[in-house]
DNA sequence: ATGAAAGCGCTAACAA
DNA sequence: TTGTTAGCGCTTTCAT
C-alpha cells in the first residue's frame, strides 16, 4: 500500500480510502491511485484490514460432519447463498462425528475469528463455546440441539413427521411395525422413533420392541434386517426407516421378495418415483432448515440482541402408495 | 496475549513461544503460561499471527460451480481430507457458472492470502490469476484446463472414456446412436462427444448430427428429446447420454416406452442398479480426482518448484446390460 | 533460555 | 478533502 501511495504521489490513508471506497475522494486522485493499483498489481490484504479494523471478516464457519453426505451438502449449499447475499465467504470443517474433533475444529474457526459460527453438532457438550459466544461469536445450531449451551436451534420436526407418517400406517389397519434405524446415540434418530411410538401408542398398538432394530448402518445391513423380521413369525405388516440409506435397503430386500409390506421413510430421494416398490416419505426442506439457520446467524452477527432462539422447520408427508393395502 | 504474559509473570514472547511449542523454553515458565491461558480464555488470534509471519494461513481455497451439485460435494469431500491431514481449513466458494463471479471469487480469495487455490474454473481465461501465482499462491485446476495460464491441471479422460463406451456400443452392432448432451459450452461435454464421434468414425459410421441434441440440462427434456428422437424416421437403436441428469430422464422414457434400446451413459449412480433400465456406464473415481489435486497442490505449497503438470484421470467402464441385444 | 523493540499491512483517530 | 500517527495481535530480530 505504501508502493501505491508513493506511485500515486498521496498518503496511504487516501489510498486505504479509494480502495474502500469511501467517501470524500477527488476523482482525479482516486484515479491516479487506481491507475498505481493496477500497474503494481496490488491486492488490499484481508487479514491485516480485519486485523486492524477489529471485527469483520466476512467469514462464516460452517461446522458439519461430513461435506461429501448430500444432505450437509444441501445444507452447506443453502448456506453459501444466504453467506454470498452478505457478501462473506464461507469456511467449511468437518466433524467427521468425533466430538473431540468437532471442539478442536471449533476452537480453530474461533481462532480465525469467523464473524460467527454454524454448527450441526457432534458432541454432547458445547459449553466450551460459551466464553467465545460471549465474546461476541455468535452460534446457530442446526439439526441437532447444542449441549450445555444456550443457543439459537433450528430443528427439523422430527418427532411430529414421524407421528404423522406413522399414524398413515396405523389408519391403514397395520398395528405390527418394522422400525429400522442406524442409532439411538443420534439425537434425530431418537426423536423419530419417539414419534413413532406415540402413533402406535394413540392407537393402542401394543410396541413390539423386537420390531424395533437399531445399528442399521448401510444399504445392505437394512436388506438382511428385513428379511429377518420378515422370516420371524408373526412378522411386521409394515415398515418405518428412519433414513434414506435404511430405506434404500428395505426397498431391494421388499422388491426381491414381492412383499406386500409397507414402506414408509423419513427423508426423501430423489429418484423414489423409479424405484421398484412403492413408498411413502416424511419429507421435509433441508434448504429452508439451513437458510433458516444462516438468517439467524446474520441477524446475530448485525447484533440482534434477543433471547436464543428455537426454530421448528415442518415436515411434509408424500404418500405415493402402500403396496399393502 | 499481553495479559497472559502479565498475568504468568513474563514477557510476550515466552507466551508466543509456549503457545507455539517453540523449544527452549523452562517447563515451569511453560506451565505458568499455560495456566493463565486457561484462566484468561486466551486464544491465539490466527491473523494476526499470519500477518506477521507473512505465510501460511493454513487455509486453501476451493473454487467449484456449486457445492449443493454431488459432484462437487464428493470433490469438497476429498479435498477436505487431504487438507485435514496438512492442519489446513477449506474456504470453500461457488462460481454459480458465472464466469465474472469466478474471477471476483478468486480475487477475494487471493486477498485472503490463502496458501493455495484449488479451481474447477468457469471462465475462459485466467490470465488474472497469473500475477498471484507469480506472487507465490499456488493454483491447481481440477476438471477442466485452466484458460490461458500454464498451471497444474488433473483432468478425467473424458474422451477415451467416451471412446471406450461407445466402442461397446458399435461392437454390439449400433450404428444410429443418439447422443444427449447440456452444453458443448463445457470443455467435458465437447471432451466427451469428441471420444464419441472418434469411436463411431472408427467403425466407419457416418455420423448423424441430427442425432446429437444438445441443450438438455435436466431429466424432463432429456425425457422428452428421447422421444422425440425415437419418433423421428430411422430412429437411433442406441443413446450415449453424456451426463447422469441426462441419463436419468433417458432411462424413464426408455422405461415407460418399453423400449429395446441400448443405453449408455457418462457418470456412474449409486443407484443404478435399481433403476428400471439397464444400462452401461463410462464410471470415474472423482475422489481420486480431487486427492490427485489437493495433493498436487500441498507439494506447490511446500515449494516443488517443477514445471507445471498435467494428470489424467483413467475412466472405467461399467457394464450392466444393453436391452438393445 | 528469555526479553525488548520493531514491524507485518492495514485502518481509527485525530489533525491540518 | 487529505495526511500523520498510533496500534490491531502477533512474530521476527537481535540482544542479553
Amino acid at each position: 500500500m505504501v508502493d501505491v501511495a508513493a506511485r500515486a504521489g498521496v498518503s496511504v490513508k487516501t489510498v486505504s480510502r479509494v480502495v474502500n471506497n469511501a467517501p470524500y475522494v477527488q476523482p482525479e486522485l482516486a484515479q491516479r491511485v487506481l491507475a498505481a493499483v493496477a500497474e503494481l498489481g496490488f491486492r488490499r490484504n484481508h487479514l491485516a484490514s480485519s486485523l486492524r479494523s477489529g471485527q469483520a471478516t466476512a467469514t462464516i464457519g460452517l461446522l458439519i460432519e461430513e461435506i461429501a453426505n448430500p444432505f450437509y451438502a444441501t445444507i452447506a449449499g443453502a448456506v453459501a447463498e444466504v453467506a454470498s447475499d452478505h457478501d462473506t465467504m464461507l469456511l467449511i470443517a468437518s466433524s467427521e462425528e468425533d466430538p473431540a474433533r468437532e471442539q478442536q475444529l471449533l476452537r480453530d474457526l474461533c481462532a480465525r475469528r469467523v464473524d460467527g459460527l454454524l454448527v450441526v453438532p457432534a458432541g454432547e457438550d458445547h459449553s466450551f463455546l460459551q466464553s467465545e459466544v460471549d465474546l461476541g461469536t455468535p452460534a446457530v445450531f442446526l439439526d441437532r440441539p447444542a449441549g450445555e449451551l444456550r443457543a439459537d436451534t433450528v430443528l427439523l420436526d422430527n418427532r411430529g413427521g414421524a407421528r404423522a407418517g406413522v399414524r398413515t400406517l396405523v389408519e391403514a389397519g397395520h398395528r405390527r411395525v418394522g422400525i429400522l434405524l442406524d442409532s439411538t446415540s443420534v439425537y434425530t434418530m431418537r426423536e423419530r422413533l419417539a414419534g413413532a411410538r406415540e402413533a402406535l401408542a394413540a392407537a393402542g398398538a401394543a410396541i413390539d420392541d423386537r420390531l424395533v432394530r437399531d445399528g442399521i448402518r448401510d444399504p445392505g445391513t437394512a436388506a438382511r434386517v428385513v428379511g429377518e423380521l420378515l422370516d420371524q413369525p408373526d412378522p411386521p405388516t409394515a415398515f418405518f426407516s428412519l433414513n434414506n440409506r435404511i430405506s434404500l435397503g428395505a426397498v431391494e430386500e421388499l422388491h426381491r421378495r414381492g412383499s406386500t409390506a409397507a414402506l414408509l421413510g423419513f427423508d426423501d430421494f430423489d429418484l423414489a418415483r423409479l424405484l421398484p416398490y412403492p413408498f411413502t416419505v416424511v419429507a421435509y426442506d433441508t434448504r429452508a432448515l439451513a437458510r433458516a439457520a444462516a438468517e439467524l446467524l446474520f441477524r446475530r452477527i448485525a447484533g440482534d440482541p434477543s433471547e436464543p432462539r428455537s426454530l421448528l422447520i415442518p415436515t411434509d408427508l408424500v404418500e405415493r402408495g402402500l403396496p399393502g393395502r
